[in-house]
DNA sequence: GGATAACAGTTGTCTGGACAACTATTGTCT
DNA sequence: AGACAATAGTTGTCCAGACAACTGTTATCC
């Protein structure tokens, strides 16, 4: 009984408002999927961030593309581009070339290291997007997709690749 | 026409699968919401893994909770958790009492300095959650608090707080 | 055509998050 | 009672993210 009542009071207490609870309940969603996917990311040495820039390259593959044009199309903000870039270029994943018509942008290109790279992570990734989500059916899936799109709506320019 | 093509041969290459996609999308939403609350937070020095500390103390309040449950409760995990309520405390917003009967625990309790300043952000916080996802109806964000609580089911532990 | 503004990245610096190793305190087992 | 393990935090160290200031390059406008 005292649980059922303390049960009731802090689901009425817990959140300010809806709005709240979602924001919540989105922030606690991600922090929960991204363990998963830290820890997958974390056996080839990437970062989620440094793997989306890949991913990137390779649909763009094999244009180049110049670096703010990439960094406006990662998940997140990354105003350290240029030195993520610098670690991937260390390590020979991606190639920069300063072009001779405009020598102010810089194009990004993966290698085949790279691809390589992607190739390798492919499988054991789709593995963690099982573990992750694989208790979801297709259809919710879809709709979970579609508010999540709606949520951030109003947040997105209009000229952005998140659209 | 290219247009049109392009757009939708983006859509078809742009995830590997549901599951990236939805990842993808619960990714880019949490950051763009959470650059709102970033701002909001900003104005008063606090992080929003602060206010959330400040929050759950309050709604603990008057009884003081232990560094460890207090860190479980909140969204993200926080291996920085007494770092963190240092400079809190250095504020004064929150208090630390090392109990006689066993001198390992450390209970933390939000001060009324503490209380005082999320009564300050309580209107601020309400427009901003307004401008997050007041475009949403209360159906909407329902069903997604639903979808995303299912989504991250399995990767919650029994006991955790957050069910 | 030279000053000025706009563009595209880069660098400096600081804070927060992640992970591991450590200290202090209490419980347990013989 | 003493050794050992478990608990509860704390500290050290490193790396990514945030923000502002800066450099080099091209466009624009008298």
């Amino acid at each position: 009984m005292t649980n059922s009542r303390s049960k009731l009071t802090r689901r009425a207490t817990r959140f300010d408002s809806l709005e709240q609870e979602v924001f919540l309940n989105l922030w606690r969603t991600y922090d929960r999927l991204r363990i998963q996917e830290d820890e997958l990311f974390g056996r080839f040495e990437l970062t989620p961030q440094q793997y989306n820039v890949l991913r990137l390259l390779r649909a763009a593959h094999p244009e180049a593309i110049p670096t703010l044009t990439l960094a406006a199309r990662l998940v997140s903000r990354a105003p350290d581009i240029t030195r993520m870039l610098d670690k991937l270029e260390e390590r020979g994943l991606v190639a920069r070339v300063r072009l001779a018509e405009n020598r102010r942008v810089v194009q990004i290109g993966v290698t085949a290291a790279g691809i390589k790279l992607l190739n390798e992570i492919a499988e054991p990734l789709q593995e963690c997007h099982a573990r992750q989500l694989g208790h979801m059916t297709a259809a919710e899936l879809r709709q979970l997709s579609v508010l999540l799109k709606a949520a951030r709506g109003p947040h997105e320019e209009d000229e952005s690749s998140w659209q």
